[in-house]
RNA sequence: GGUGAGGUGGCUGAGUGGUCGAAAGCACAUCUUUGCUAAAGAUGCGUAGCCUUAACAGCUACCGAGGGUUCGAAUCCCUCCCUCACCGCCA
Protein backbone atom coordinates (compact mmCIF):
# COMPACT_ATOMS: atom_id res chain seq x y z
CA UNK A 1 0.00 0.00 0.00
CA UNK A 2 0.95 3.46 -0.47
CA UNK A 3 2.04 6.21 2.19
CA UNK A 4 -0.38 7.86 3.52
CA UNK A 5 1.96 10.96 4.08
CA UNK A 6 2.73 10.51 0.41
CA UNK A 7 -1.15 10.67 -0.97
CA UNK A 8 -1.81 13.54 1.61
CA UNK A 9 0.75 15.95 0.68
CA UNK A 10 0.91 15.50 -3.14
CA UNK A 11 -2.38 13.74 -3.86
CA UNK A 12 -2.45 15.09 -7.61
CA UNK A 13 1.43 13.47 -8.26
CA UNK A 14 0.26 10.13 -7.03
CA UNK A 15 -3.10 10.41 -9.81
CA UNK A 16 -1.17 11.47 -12.50
CA UNK A 17 1.49 8.58 -12.06
CA UNK A 18 -1.53 6.10 -11.25
CA UNK A 19 -3.28 7.31 -14.06
CA UNK A 20 -0.32 5.48 -16.72
CA UNK A 21 -1.74 2.21 -15.07
CA UNK A 22 -5.06 2.71 -17.01
CA UNK A 23 -8.42 2.75 -14.87
CA UNK A 24 -10.02 5.14 -12.77
CA UNK A 25 -7.65 5.68 -9.05
CA UNK A 26 -7.80 9.48 -9.02
CA UNK A 27 -11.92 9.57 -7.32
CA UNK A 28 -10.10 6.22 -4.99
CA UNK A 29 -7.28 9.45 -4.19
CA UNK A 30 -9.58 12.11 -3.94
CA UNK A 31 -11.93 10.17 -1.74
CA UNK A 32 -8.93 9.11 0.38
CA UNK A 33 -8.20 12.52 1.34
CA UNK A 34 -11.24 13.56 2.11
CA UNK A 35 -11.91 10.58 4.47
CA UNK A 36 -7.88 10.73 6.18
CA UNK A 37 -8.92 14.90 6.76
CA UNK A 38 -11.89 13.53 8.45
CA UNK A 39 -10.04 10.87 10.32
CA UNK A 40 -7.59 12.81 11.72
CA UNK A 41 -10.44 15.35 12.96
CA UNK A 42 -11.69 12.85 14.83
CA UNK A 43 -9.30 11.21 16.30
CA UNK A 44 -7.70 14.55 17.42
CA UNK A 45 -11.12 15.00 19.08
CA UNK A 46 -11.06 11.31 20.75
CA UNK A 47 -7.68 12.38 22.19
CA UNK A 48 -8.42 15.29 23.56
CA UNK A 49 -11.51 13.94 25.20
CA UNK A 50 -9.73 10.62 26.37
CA UNK A 51 -6.81 13.17 27.97
CA UNK A 52 -9.58 15.05 30.21
CA UNK A 53 -10.55 11.33 31.09
CA UNK A 54 -7.45 10.42 32.20
CA UNK A 55 -6.75 13.69 34.01
CA UNK A 56 -10.27 13.68 35.82
CA UNK A 57 -10.31 9.79 36.76
CA UNK A 58 -6.49 10.53 38.62
CA UNK A 59 -8.19 13.24 40.62
CA UNK A 60 -10.94 10.74 41.61
CA UNK A 61 -8.60 8.34 43.19
CA UNK A 62 -6.57 10.79 44.97
CA UNK A 63 -10.15 12.33 46.20
CA UNK A 64 -11.36 8.82 47.15
CA UNK A 65 -8.21 8.56 49.64
CA UNK A 66 -9.16 11.53 51.43
CA UNK A 67 -12.51 10.61 52.01
CA UNK A 68 -14.26 13.47 49.75
CA UNK A 69 -17.42 13.22 47.81
CA UNK A 70 -16.90 12.17 43.93
CA UNK A 71 -20.60 11.81 42.63
CA UNK A 72 -20.37 15.33 40.59
CA UNK A 73 -16.78 14.55 39.55
CA UNK A 74 -17.82 10.87 38.23
CA UNK A 75 -21.25 12.10 36.56
CA UNK A 76 -19.03 14.59 34.49
CA UNK A 77 -16.84 11.65 33.39
CA UNK A 78 -20.03 9.60 32.07
CA UNK A 79 -20.59 12.58 30.03
CA UNK A 80 -17.16 12.95 28.62
CA UNK A 81 -17.44 8.98 28.17
CA UNK A 82 -20.74 9.16 25.84
CA UNK A 83 -18.80 12.43 23.90
CA UNK A 84 -15.38 9.49 23.35
CA UNK A 85 -18.32 6.98 22.44
CA UNK A 86 -19.81 9.10 19.84
CA UNK A 87 -17.10 10.90 18.30
CA UNK A 88 -15.54 7.39 18.63
CA UNK A 89 -17.93 5.75 15.74
CA UNK A 90 -16.64 8.51 13.05
CA UNK A 91 -13.23 7.96 14.32
CA UNK A 92 -13.23 3.82 13.86
CA UNK A 93 -15.72 4.07 10.88
CA UNK A 94 -13.22 6.92 8.18
CA UNK A 95 -9.81 4.49 9.72
CA UNK A 96 -11.77 1.24 8.58
CA UNK A 97 -12.52 2.89 5.43
CA UNK A 98 -9.23 4.85 4.96
CA UNK A 99 -7.53 1.41 5.23
CA UNK A 100 -9.89 -0.37 2.63
CA UNK A 101 -8.95 2.26 0.50
CA UNK A 102 -5.25 2.00 1.01
CA UNK A 103 -5.45 -1.68 0.12
CA UNK A 104 -7.57 -1.09 -2.84
CA UNK A 105 -4.94 1.50 -4.60
CA UNK A 106 -2.06 -0.04 -6.93
CA UNK A 107 1.43 0.63 -6.13
CA UNK A 108 2.97 3.55 -8.29
CA UNK A 109 4.76 2.16 -11.36
CA UNK A 110 8.45 3.07 -10.50
CA UNK A 111 10.27 5.79 -12.73
CA UNK A 112 12.06 3.27 -14.68
CA UNK A 113 8.71 1.58 -15.64
CA UNK A 114 7.85 2.54 -19.53
CA UNK A 115 4.78 3.97 -19.80
CA UNK A 116 2.21 2.64 -22.08
CA UNK A 117 -1.28 1.51 -21.94
CA UNK A 118 -1.50 -2.43 -23.03
CA UNK A 119 0.58 -5.19 -23.19
CA UNK A 120 1.36 -4.28 -26.88
CA UNK A 121 3.66 -1.58 -25.86
CA UNK A 122 5.81 -3.91 -23.67
CA UNK A 123 9.76 -3.06 -25.07
CA UNK A 124 11.61 -6.34 -26.08
CA UNK A 125 14.68 -5.68 -23.54
CA UNK A 126 16.84 -8.92 -24.74
CA UNK A 127 16.41 -12.19 -26.51
CA UNK A 128 18.86 -14.89 -25.80
CA UNK A 129 19.25 -17.90 -28.69
CA UNK A 130 17.50 -18.33 -31.68
CA UNK A 131 14.54 -20.38 -32.74
CA UNK A 132 15.47 -24.30 -33.33
CA UNK A 133 14.97 -25.05 -37.09
CA UNK A 134 13.06 -28.66 -38.20
CA UNK A 135 13.14 -30.62 -40.87
CA UNK A 136 9.85 -31.74 -39.98
CA UNK A 137 6.50 -30.08 -38.39
CA UNK A 138 7.24 -30.02 -34.77
CA UNK A 139 4.42 -31.39 -32.92
CA UNK A 140 2.29 -29.51 -29.83
CA UNK A 141 3.60 -31.00 -26.36
CA UNK A 142 -0.39 -32.33 -25.77
CA UNK A 143 0.33 -35.00 -28.82
CA UNK A 144 4.28 -35.67 -27.77
CA UNK A 145 3.14 -36.15 -23.97
CA UNK A 146 -0.10 -38.16 -24.24
CA UNK A 147 2.01 -40.00 -27.04
CA UNK A 148 4.32 -41.13 -24.85
CA UNK A 149 2.71 -41.88 -21.40
CA UNK A 150 3.89 -38.41 -19.76
CA UNK A 151 0.83 -36.22 -19.39
CA UNK A 152 -3.08 -37.84 -18.85
CA UNK A 153 -5.33 -34.99 -19.64
CA UNK A 154 -8.39 -37.36 -19.27
CA UNK A 155 -7.43 -38.43 -15.85
CA UNK A 156 -6.90 -35.17 -14.60
CA UNK A 157 -10.78 -34.26 -15.33
CA UNK A 158 -11.71 -37.29 -14.01
CA UNK A 159 -10.55 -37.37 -10.50
CA UNK A 160 -10.56 -33.31 -10.17
CA UNK A 161 -11.81 -30.92 -13.53
CA UNK A 162 -10.94 -29.30 -16.17
CA UNK A 163 -7.44 -27.98 -16.03
CA UNK A 164 -6.06 -30.29 -14.02
CA UNK A 165 -3.49 -32.86 -15.49
CA UNK A 166 -1.91 -36.11 -14.49
CA UNK A 167 1.70 -36.51 -14.72
CA UNK A 168 2.54 -40.16 -15.03
CA UNK A 169 5.76 -42.51 -16.08
CA UNK A 170 8.50 -40.19 -17.19
CA UNK A 171 6.46 -37.20 -17.37
CA UNK A 172 6.17 -37.23 -13.55
CA UNK A 173 10.21 -37.95 -13.43
CA UNK A 174 10.36 -35.42 -15.97
CA UNK A 175 8.85 -32.96 -13.71
CA UNK A 176 10.71 -34.16 -10.48
CA UNK A 177 13.88 -33.88 -12.30
CA UNK A 178 12.64 -30.63 -12.53
CA UNK A 179 11.98 -29.09 -9.66
CA UNK A 180 14.99 -30.95 -8.28
CA UNK A 181 17.35 -28.71 -11.28
CA UNK A 182 15.80 -25.55 -10.35
CA UNK A 183 15.95 -25.75 -6.72
CA UNK A 184 19.53 -26.92 -6.53
CA UNK A 185 20.80 -24.29 -9.44
CA UNK A 186 19.35 -21.16 -7.45
CA UNK A 187 20.66 -22.53 -3.92
CA UNK A 188 24.10 -23.77 -5.26
CA UNK A 189 24.58 -21.08 -7.44
CA UNK A 190 22.69 -18.15 -6.90
CA UNK A 191 22.93 -17.97 -3.08
CA UNK A 192 19.36 -18.47 -2.50
CA UNK A 193 18.32 -20.59 0.94
CA UNK A 194 15.45 -23.10 -0.22
CA UNK A 195 12.47 -23.53 1.88
CA UNK A 196 9.56 -24.93 1.50
CA UNK A 197 6.57 -23.96 3.28
CA UNK A 198 2.79 -24.36 3.76
CA UNK A 199 0.49 -24.73 0.84
CA UNK A 200 -2.30 -23.33 3.00
CA UNK A 201 -1.85 -19.53 4.56
CA UNK A 202 -4.05 -16.99 6.57
CA UNK A 203 -5.97 -14.09 5.01
CA UNK A 204 -3.28 -11.44 6.66
CA UNK A 205 -0.86 -13.18 4.36
CA UNK A 206 -2.56 -12.92 0.92
CA UNK A 207 -3.59 -9.06 2.25
CA UNK A 208 0.23 -8.81 3.14
CA UNK A 209 1.18 -9.73 -0.49
CA UNK A 210 -1.34 -8.30 -2.08
CA UNK A 211 -4.01 -10.61 -3.52
CA UNK A 212 -6.40 -9.76 -1.07
CA UNK A 213 -8.71 -7.97 -0.62
CA UNK A 214 -9.13 -7.35 -4.41
CA UNK A 215 -8.59 -10.84 -6.22
CA UNK A 216 -9.99 -13.04 -3.59
CA UNK A 217 -12.01 -14.85 -6.52
CA UNK A 218 -9.44 -15.92 -8.00
CA UNK A 219 -7.57 -18.19 -4.79
CA UNK A 220 -8.95 -21.52 -3.58
CA UNK A 221 -10.22 -20.84 0.41
CA UNK A 222 -11.43 -22.96 2.41
CA UNK A 223 -14.06 -21.00 4.76
CA UNK A 224 -13.75 -23.66 7.43
CA UNK A 225 -10.66 -22.92 8.86
CA UNK A 226 -10.33 -19.38 7.13
CA UNK A 227 -7.06 -20.56 5.18
CA UNK A 228 -6.62 -20.31 1.68
CA UNK A 229 -5.00 -21.92 -1.18
CA UNK A 230 -1.70 -20.22 -2.34
CA UNK A 231 -1.42 -18.99 -5.60
CA UNK A 232 2.33 -18.75 -5.42
CA UNK A 233 5.14 -19.19 -3.21
CA UNK A 234 5.82 -15.78 -3.20
CA UNK A 235 3.16 -15.51 -0.66
CA UNK A 236 4.00 -17.90 2.19
CA UNK A 237 7.57 -16.83 1.25
CA UNK A 238 7.45 -13.33 1.37
CA UNK A 239 5.28 -13.27 4.33
CA UNK A 240 7.98 -15.32 6.42
CA UNK A 241 9.22 -11.98 7.93
CA UNK A 242 5.88 -10.27 8.19
CA UNK A 243 5.71 -7.86 11.09
CA UNK A 244 9.19 -8.36 11.84
CA UNK A 245 12.03 -5.47 12.04
CA UNK A 246 15.37 -6.87 10.23
CA UNK A 247 18.53 -6.17 11.05
CA UNK A 248 20.67 -4.27 8.53
CA UNK A 249 23.29 -7.41 8.38
CA UNK A 250 21.00 -9.91 7.44
CA UNK A 251 19.65 -8.01 4.13
CA UNK A 252 19.33 -9.01 1.60
CA UNK A 253 17.31 -12.11 2.21
CA UNK A 254 17.17 -14.47 -0.58
CA UNK A 255 14.86 -17.38 -0.59
CA UNK A 256 14.20 -20.31 -3.46
CA UNK A 257 11.04 -22.73 -2.38
CA UNK A 258 9.00 -24.88 -4.60
CA UNK A 259 5.61 -25.08 -4.13
CA UNK A 260 2.30 -25.95 -6.06
CA UNK A 261 0.46 -23.00 -7.58
CA UNK A 262 -3.72 -22.74 -7.31
CA UNK A 263 -5.24 -20.35 -9.64
CA UNK A 264 -9.26 -20.32 -9.74
CA UNK A 265 -8.69 -18.54 -13.67
CA UNK A 266 -12.27 -17.10 -12.51
CA UNK A 267 -13.33 -15.62 -15.70
CA UNK A 268 -10.56 -17.18 -18.12
CA UNK A 269 -12.18 -20.55 -18.37
CA UNK A 270 -12.35 -21.73 -21.86
CA UNK A 271 -9.85 -19.27 -23.17
CA UNK A 272 -8.29 -20.77 -25.75
CA UNK A 273 -5.40 -22.49 -24.12
CA UNK A 274 -4.63 -26.21 -24.67
CA UNK A 275 -2.87 -28.15 -22.75
CA UNK A 276 -0.43 -27.65 -20.40
CA UNK A 277 -0.22 -23.74 -20.26
CA UNK A 278 -3.22 -22.51 -18.08
CA UNK A 279 -4.29 -24.87 -15.06
CA UNK A 280 -5.34 -24.63 -11.87
CA UNK A 281 -2.80 -26.41 -10.48
CA UNK A 282 0.95 -26.00 -11.42
CA UNK A 283 4.35 -26.38 -10.13
CA UNK A 284 6.86 -23.50 -9.33
CA UNK A 285 10.09 -22.54 -8.33
CA UNK A 286 9.85 -19.17 -6.73
CA UNK A 287 12.17 -16.50 -6.20
CA UNK A 288 12.39 -13.94 -3.19
CA UNK A 289 14.32 -11.36 -2.07
CA UNK A 290 14.01 -8.75 0.93
CA UNK A 291 16.44 -5.98 0.65
CA UNK A 292 16.62 -2.34 1.52
CA UNK A 293 15.40 0.17 -0.63
CA UNK A 294 19.08 1.60 -1.94
CA UNK A 295 19.54 -2.14 -3.73
CA UNK A 296 16.16 -3.38 -4.83
CA UNK A 297 16.81 -1.88 -8.45
CA UNK A 298 19.90 -3.89 -8.95
CA UNK A 299 18.78 -7.19 -6.71
CA UNK A 300 15.92 -7.00 -9.27
CA UNK A 301 18.14 -7.20 -12.31
CA UNK A 302 20.32 -9.97 -10.80
CA UNK A 303 16.84 -11.99 -10.21
CA UNK A 304 16.09 -11.22 -13.89
CA UNK A 305 19.23 -12.74 -14.44
CA UNK A 306 19.23 -15.96 -12.06
CA UNK A 307 15.96 -17.04 -13.72
CA UNK A 308 17.23 -16.24 -17.27
CA UNK A 309 20.47 -18.97 -16.28
CA UNK A 310 17.86 -21.48 -15.76
CA UNK A 311 16.89 -21.04 -19.54
CA UNK A 312 20.30 -21.03 -20.76
CA UNK A 313 21.27 -24.37 -19.14
CA UNK A 314 18.48 -25.92 -20.72
CA UNK A 315 19.60 -24.62 -23.68
CA UNK A 316 15.78 -23.26 -24.52
CA UNK A 317 15.39 -20.29 -26.58
CA UNK A 318 13.99 -16.71 -24.82
CA UNK A 319 13.14 -12.66 -24.92
CA UNK A 320 12.87 -10.82 -21.89
CA UNK A 321 10.31 -7.92 -22.15
CA UNK A 322 9.44 -5.17 -19.82
CA UNK A 323 6.15 -4.69 -18.98
CA UNK A 324 4.75 -1.25 -19.41
CA UNK A 325 2.89 0.86 -17.08
CA UNK A 326 -0.49 -0.44 -18.50
CA UNK A 327 0.80 -3.73 -17.82
CA UNK A 328 2.33 -4.44 -14.86
CA UNK A 329 0.71 -6.37 -11.36
CA UNK A 330 -1.19 -4.42 -8.87
CA UNK A 331 1.40 -4.65 -6.59
CA UNK A 332 4.46 -3.80 -8.66
CA UNK A 333 6.58 -1.22 -9.68
CA UNK A 334 8.63 -2.96 -11.97
CA UNK A 335 8.61 -5.95 -13.78
CA UNK A 336 10.14 -7.90 -16.45
CA UNK A 337 8.89 -11.03 -17.98
CA UNK A 338 10.63 -13.67 -19.29
CA UNK A 339 9.26 -15.60 -22.45
CA UNK A 340 10.61 -19.02 -23.45
CA UNK A 341 9.49 -20.37 -27.49
CA UNK A 342 7.19 -23.34 -27.91
CA UNK A 343 7.79 -24.53 -31.12
CA UNK A 344 4.68 -26.63 -30.82
CA UNK A 345 2.72 -23.70 -29.67
CA UNK A 346 4.69 -21.16 -32.32
CA UNK A 347 4.65 -18.80 -30.20
CA UNK A 348 6.42 -17.38 -26.72
CA UNK A 349 5.34 -18.68 -23.19
CA UNK A 350 5.50 -16.33 -20.36
CA UNK A 351 7.48 -18.73 -17.47
CA UNK A 352 9.07 -16.08 -15.22
CA UNK A 353 7.63 -13.12 -14.40
CA UNK A 354 10.54 -10.72 -11.96
CA UNK A 355 8.94 -7.63 -9.73
CA UNK A 356 10.32 -5.37 -7.57
CA UNK A 357 7.19 -4.22 -5.45
CA UNK A 358 9.21 -0.85 -3.90
CA UNK A 359 7.78 -0.73 -0.50
CA UNK A 360 4.57 -1.57 -1.49
CA UNK A 361 4.06 -5.18 -0.18
CA UNK A 362 6.36 -4.65 3.36
CA UNK A 363 3.99 -1.41 4.34
CA UNK A 364 0.99 -4.02 3.99
CA UNK A 365 2.77 -6.69 6.06
CA UNK A 366 4.76 -3.98 8.26
CA UNK A 367 8.13 -5.58 7.45
CA UNK A 368 10.71 -3.30 8.32
CA UNK A 369 14.88 -3.42 9.07
CA UNK A 370 16.65 -1.02 11.23
CA UNK A 371 18.56 1.47 9.14
CA UNK A 372 22.20 3.01 10.00
CA UNK A 373 20.36 5.53 11.48
CA UNK A 374 18.73 3.47 13.97
CA UNK A 375 14.95 4.12 12.48
CA UNK A 376 12.73 1.46 11.59
CA UNK A 377 12.32 1.68 7.71
CA UNK A 378 9.88 -0.70 5.41
CA UNK A 379 12.39 -3.18 3.28
CA UNK A 380 12.04 -3.70 -0.44
CA UNK A 381 10.34 -6.93 -1.42
CA UNK A 382 10.90 -8.65 -5.10
CA UNK A 383 10.11 -12.40 -6.31
CA UNK A 384 10.10 -14.07 -9.54
CA UNK A 385 9.38 -17.27 -10.92
CA UNK A 386 12.68 -19.52 -11.17
CA UNK A 387 10.44 -20.37 -13.39
CA UNK A 388 7.08 -21.83 -13.57
CA UNK A 389 7.13 -25.49 -14.48
CA UNK A 390 4.42 -26.55 -16.32
CA UNK A 391 5.06 -24.34 -19.28
CA UNK A 392 9.08 -24.97 -18.97
CA UNK A 393 8.08 -28.56 -19.51
CA UNK A 394 5.75 -27.69 -22.54
CA UNK A 395 9.05 -25.34 -24.11
CA UNK A 396 11.47 -28.28 -23.47
CA UNK A 397 9.30 -31.46 -24.86
CA UNK A 398 8.62 -28.86 -28.27
CA UNK A 399 12.32 -27.96 -28.27
CA UNK A 400 13.71 -31.33 -27.83
CA UNK A 401 11.46 -33.40 -29.99
CA UNK A 402 12.50 -35.53 -32.51
CA UNK A 403 11.25 -36.63 -35.73
CA UNK A 404 10.19 -40.22 -34.96
CA UNK A 405 8.40 -38.62 -31.80
CA UNK A 406 11.55 -38.89 -29.42
CA UNK A 407 11.89 -36.27 -27.03
CA UNK A 408 16.26 -35.41 -26.06
CA UNK A 409 16.85 -34.78 -22.46
CA UNK A 410 19.17 -31.55 -22.54
CA UNK A 411 22.34 -32.08 -21.11
CA UNK A 412 22.11 -30.60 -17.82
CA UNK A 413 18.95 -32.60 -17.09
CA UNK A 414 20.68 -35.98 -17.74
CA UNK A 415 21.78 -36.73 -13.92
CA UNK A 416 18.51 -35.46 -12.42
CA UNK A 417 15.86 -37.21 -15.11
CA UNK A 418 18.31 -40.54 -15.50
CA UNK A 419 18.44 -41.18 -18.46
CA UNK A 420 19.01 -39.14 -22.31
CA UNK A 421 15.82 -39.71 -23.83
CA UNK A 422 12.28 -40.37 -23.56
CA UNK A 423 10.96 -42.61 -25.84
C1' G B 1 -9.77 -33.75 20.84
C1' G B 2 -9.27 -33.85 26.72
C1' U B 3 -6.90 -31.94 31.30
C1' G B 4 -3.56 -28.63 33.62
C1' A B 5 -0.08 -24.41 33.59
C1' G B 6 1.12 -20.13 31.14
C1' G B 7 1.27 -15.68 27.38
C1' U B 8 4.12 -8.46 30.43
C1' G B 9 9.33 -4.11 26.73
C1' G B 10 15.38 -7.07 22.59
C1' C B 11 15.76 -11.13 26.67
C1' U B 12 14.85 -12.76 31.94
C1' G B 13 11.17 -11.33 35.18
C1' A B 14 8.05 -8.33 39.17
C1' G B 15 3.44 -6.30 39.29
C1' U B 16 -4.25 -8.51 41.50
C1' G B 17 -8.39 -2.01 40.45
C1' G B 18 -6.07 4.43 40.98
C1' U B 19 0.29 9.24 39.74
C1' C B 20 2.01 1.75 35.98
C1' G B 21 4.24 2.44 29.68
C1' A B 22 5.04 -0.66 33.66
C1' A B 23 10.20 -2.55 39.29
C1' A B 24 14.70 -5.17 38.94
C1' G B 25 18.42 -7.65 36.20
C1' C B 26 20.69 -8.72 31.43
C1' A B 27 21.81 -6.80 26.68
C1' C B 28 22.68 -2.27 23.98
C1' A B 29 24.34 3.20 23.24
C1' U B 30 26.91 7.57 24.98
C1' C B 31 29.87 9.74 28.70
C1' U B 32 33.15 9.65 33.17
C1' U B 33 36.81 7.23 36.04
C1' U B 34 40.41 3.56 37.24
C1' G B 35 43.60 1.47 34.53
C1' C B 36 44.68 -3.07 31.20
C1' U B 37 42.14 -7.05 28.53
C1' A B 38 38.81 -6.45 32.93
C1' A B 39 35.86 -3.53 36.19
C1' A B 40 33.11 0.78 38.50
C1' G B 41 29.79 4.90 38.01
C1' A B 42 26.31 8.37 35.32
C1' U B 43 22.79 8.97 31.63
C1' G B 44 19.91 7.04 27.90
C1' C B 45 17.39 2.97 25.73
C1' G B 46 9.77 0.05 23.01
C1' U B 47 6.09 0.71 18.91
C1' A B 48 2.47 3.46 16.45
C1' G B 49 -0.73 7.61 15.85
C1' C B 50 -2.15 12.71 16.71
C1' C B 51 -0.74 17.75 17.46
C1' U B 52 3.05 20.95 16.88
C1' U B 53 8.22 22.85 16.20
C1' A B 54 13.97 25.72 14.05
C1' A B 55 14.57 22.03 17.77
C1' C B 56 12.77 20.08 22.27
C1' A B 57 8.41 18.87 24.19
C1' G B 58 3.17 17.44 24.67
C1' C B 59 -1.12 14.20 24.12
C1' U B 60 -3.39 9.29 22.88
C1' A B 61 -3.18 4.05 22.25
C1' C B 62 -0.66 -0.56 23.03
C1' C B 63 1.08 -5.72 29.05
C1' G B 64 -1.46 -12.55 23.26
C1' A B 65 -6.39 -10.88 20.38
C1' G B 66 -11.38 -9.25 20.75
C1' G B 67 -15.46 -7.90 23.84
C1' G B 68 -17.48 -6.58 28.85
C1' U B 69 -17.66 -4.42 34.05
C1' U B 70 -15.88 0.46 36.19
C1' C B 71 -15.30 7.37 37.06
C1' G B 72 -10.62 4.48 36.31
C1' A B 73 -8.18 -2.25 33.99
C1' A B 74 -1.62 -5.24 32.85
C1' U B 75 -4.72 -6.31 37.28
C1' C B 76 -11.85 -8.41 37.57
C1' C B 77 -15.44 -11.19 33.91
C1' C B 78 -16.46 -13.59 28.92
C1' U B 79 -14.87 -15.52 24.09
C1' C B 80 -10.97 -16.78 20.98
C1' C B 81 -5.78 -17.68 19.60
C1' C B 82 -1.00 -19.38 20.80
C1' U B 83 2.94 -21.91 23.86
C1' C B 84 4.37 -25.81 27.29
C1' A B 85 3.28 -30.58 29.92
C1' C B 86 0.53 -35.06 30.23
C1' C B 87 -3.36 -38.15 28.00
C1' G B 88 -5.94 -39.68 23.42
C1' C B 89 -5.35 -40.20 18.07
C1' C B 90 -2.25 -40.46 13.97
C1' A B 91 1.69 -40.13 8.74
Amino acid sequence: MLDIRLIRENPDLIKQRLANRGGDHASMVDELVSIDTARRTAETERQKLQGDRNRISKEIGIAKKNGQDTSTIETEVRSINERIEQIGLDADSADMRQKDLLLSIPNLPHEACPVGHSAEENPEVRTWGSKPEYDFQPKDHTILGTSLGMLDFEAGVKITGSAFVVYRGPGARLERALINFLLDLHSTQHGYTEVNTPHLVRPECLVGTGQLPKFGDQVYHSPEDDLYLIPTAEVPVTNLHREEILRLEQLPICYAAYTPCFRREAGSAGLGTRGLIRMHQFDKVELVKITTPESSMDELEKLTANAEKVLQTLGLHYRVIELCTGDIGFGSAKTYDIEVWAPGQGTYLEVSSCSSFGDYQARRMNLRYKAEDGKNRFCHTLNGSGTALARLFVALVETYQQADGSIVIPEALRAYFGSEKIG
